[in-house]
RNA sequence: GCCGACGUAGCUCAAUCGGUAGAGCAGUCGUUUUGUAAGCGACAGGUCAUGGGUUCGAGUCCCAUCGUCGGCUCCA
């Protein structure tokens, strides 16, 4: 369902009105008013409730309190509106802290439950159903007798801040889940398992792709033989494409002074994130979290005529970045990853149509990958952390937003989101559980060419300050990998696959045979293995199927006198028997054209 | 970083009240020569994450540290 048509929906009231039926739950097994209520609305797959509780929550209270919502929910308990006054709501709610907060934002200028501006007028009203009345704005379905009890479940307990700022209490979050019918409520379940199933920190172990380990330190990943074949095989193509696109390749160290850290900004920005200096000599050394001192220093390295623009320099560079603990995940957010990055120098007149390259370019790199399926947003200036003054802030975010109009891409605005050097455009991709991960992003620069004293000479003679786009397309070769797994469930095409096919003999009588094979296509540069254990054939395509597998080709003694082998598909799928040669074509093929098999 | 849960063999998981650490898969060896998702048998595999503590006795209880997971916050 589109987002603009599920605000307000039934579906939406139902999963509404379940949280207040949830909450009423919560208040009866914490009795005496112990129970302060927060806030609990709908979300994209069900609903969730705030609480501030005098212990924390275990999964059998999630069983008591839904074994008490389903009793609730066995009545016909209308959800009655009334509206009052903020005085009456406070008296109302005295012994509900956040419930008062709530009503003072309400009454101050309209603050809604984030604390957010509201642009309605306020009034204050609020819901009863059975014996439970909560500050609600609504709506609400008619009568709990509209949600079905067994299309309701309650998934599982986190914490939250209050109002989502880390300074405020935090609170203990149920999230739950509910449904029209029983019938969707199990497949969302099935959804999940899915979603575990493409999970790509499980698949990296299943498929032996990548791992960490605690003695290297978390957040730093180990690339295994089959995930670093992947690499090199997307590297490749990227590498490959920057070349034929107009870039040039630059290489730089992982560490420099401090010295070039005051001057780009980062030790005064991005402090929190960057590592602790290393000490060589009695100077500072800090690890880079970012490519883009160094190329600056190479454009430095010479004088520049603005015959040379656009310089387009791209470089696979190794950044280090200090994140929270709590934030690591998989390979999607690490604290050492390799970026596709590059710095794109031009003049200001050059700016919108290198903008404009880039864009495309990223497209056509994305749908290389088979990913079509991205959400753009248009980021824009945080006040509190922005350097350079605001009038070519907003040139450059106009300029940005024209690129997006002009590749006709759908985008939302990211308010505040930008770096502190300037507006962007980043692209993101869901993995398996809907979350979404940035991977491209494309940024306009105009702090650093003033920091560094970037200049070319003009058509004039003249001294001129260039524009420079930082971007990466792919983001972080680690996260793209973590969403590429997802994205294909390990079952990359031919072209990213670490082993291409395995060649299945039946018997030994058909070892010789099958080695030959294996060389001659290996010869042509696929990846194939033989499976010449003692195991039976059912064995041995089951184990293949569990790598997902591209082409497991079996060879009897009917193909050994035919000169063919019998290929199987990861699908299961058998195709007719098939000369070597003929296999060989067909795979070349599907490599060469990136084919989403 | 914060709230909560968790950490036992390479992997997935057992181990009752605090009383001799166990299974399947994977591995090795043997056997089987197999026609589209697991043939059979034997062997081997453990500092119960790490370090302290309580106890006659700790995988089990307590504390700390490391790590993982679900969220929150952050993601410059």
């Amino acid at each position: 369902m589109a987002k603009d048509d599920y605000l307000g929906s039934e579906l939406w009231k139902i999963r509404h009105s379940t949280a207040h039926v949830m909450a009423q739950a919560v208040r009866d097994i914490f009795p005496e008013g112990k129970a302060k209520i927060a806030i609990g609305p709908p979300i994209a797959d069900g609903f969730y409730y705030d609480f501030d509780l005098p212990r924390p929550l275990t999964p059998e209270d999630l069983e008591h309190i839904e074994g008490k919502m389903r009793k609730v929910l066995s009545g016909d308990h209308g959800f009655v509106r009334r509206e009052l006054s903020a005085d009456e709501a406070r008296e109302l709610f005295k012994d509900q802290p956040y419930k008062l907060d709530l009503i003072d934002g309400l009454e101050a200028g309209g603050l809604d439950e984030y604390g957010e501006p509201l642009d309605e007028e306020t009034v204050i009203s609020t819901y009863t159903h059975d014996d439970f009345e909560d500050l609600c704005r609504g709506p609400h379905v008619e009568s709990t007798k509209l949600i079905n009890s067994k299309a309701i479940k309650l998934l599982s307990v986190a914490g939250a801040y209050w109002r989502g700022d880390e300074h405020n209490p935090m609170l203990q979050r149920i999230y739950g889940t509910a449904w029209e019918t029983k019938d969707d409520l199990d497949a969302y379940l099935e959804k999940l398992e899915e979603a575990k199933r493409r999970d790509h920190r499980r698949l990296g172990k299943e498929l032996d792709l990548y791992s960490t380990n605690p003695d290297v330190g978390s957040g730093l990943v180990l690339w295994h033989p089959n995930g670093a074949y992947i690499r090199y095989k997307a590297e490749q193509y990227c590498q490959e494409e920057h070349l034929k696109n107009g870039y040039d390749f630059v290489s730089t160290p992982h560490i420099g002074k401090a010295q070039l850290w005051e001057t780009s900004g980062h030790l005064t920005w991005y402090e929190e994130n960057m590592y602790s200096a290393l000490d060589i000599d009695q100077e500072s050394y800090y690890l880079k979290p970012m490519n883009c001192p160094f190329h600056i220093m190479i454009y430095k390295n010479s004088l520049h005529s603005y015959r040379d623009l656009p310089l387009r320099w791209a470089e696979w560079g190794t950044v280090y970045r200090y994140e929270r603990s709590g934030v690591l995940h998989g390979m999607m957010r690490v604290r050492g990853f390799t970026q596709d990055d590059a710095h794109i120098f031009c003049s200001p007149e050059q700016m919108p149509e290198e903008i404009d390259k880039v864009l495309n370019f990223c497209l056509h790199i994305l749908r290389g990958f088979g990913m079509e399926d991205f959400h753009a947003y248009l980021a824009t200036r945080n006040p509190d952390k922005s350097a350079g003054d605001v009038d070519r802030w907003d040139a450059a975010t106009e300029a940005l937003r024209g690129a997006l109009d002009r590749a006709e891409l759908p985008y939302d605005i990211d308010e505040g989101g930008a770096a502190f050097y300037g507006p962007k455009i980043d692209l993101k991709m869901i993995d398996a559980l809907d979350r979404e991960w940035q991977l491209s992003t494309i940024q306009f620069d105009f702090n650093l060419p003033d920091r560094f004293d970037l200049n070319y000479v003009g058509e004039d003679g003249k001294q001129h300050r260039p524009y420079m786009i930082h971007r990466a397309l792919l983001g972080s070769i680690e996260r793209f990998m973590g969403v590429l797994v997802e994205h294909y469930g390990g079952a990359f095409p031919l072209w990213l696959s670490p082993t291409h096919a395995v060649l299945i003999p039946i018997t030994d009588r058909n070892l010789d045979y099958v080695h030959a094979a294996a060389e001659k296509m290996r010869a042509e540069g696929l990846r194939i293995k033989v499976d010449d254990s003692s195991d039976r054939m059912g064995a041995k395509i089951r184990d293949a199927e569990k790598l997902k597998t591209p082409y497991m080709l079996v060879v009897g003694d009917r193909e050994q006198e035919a000169g063919t082998v019998a290929p199987r598909l990861r699908s299961g799928a058998q195709l007719d028997p098939i000369s070597i040669d003929e296999l060989m074509k067909r795979m070349l093929e599907e490599i060469r054209t990136h084919a989403q098999i």
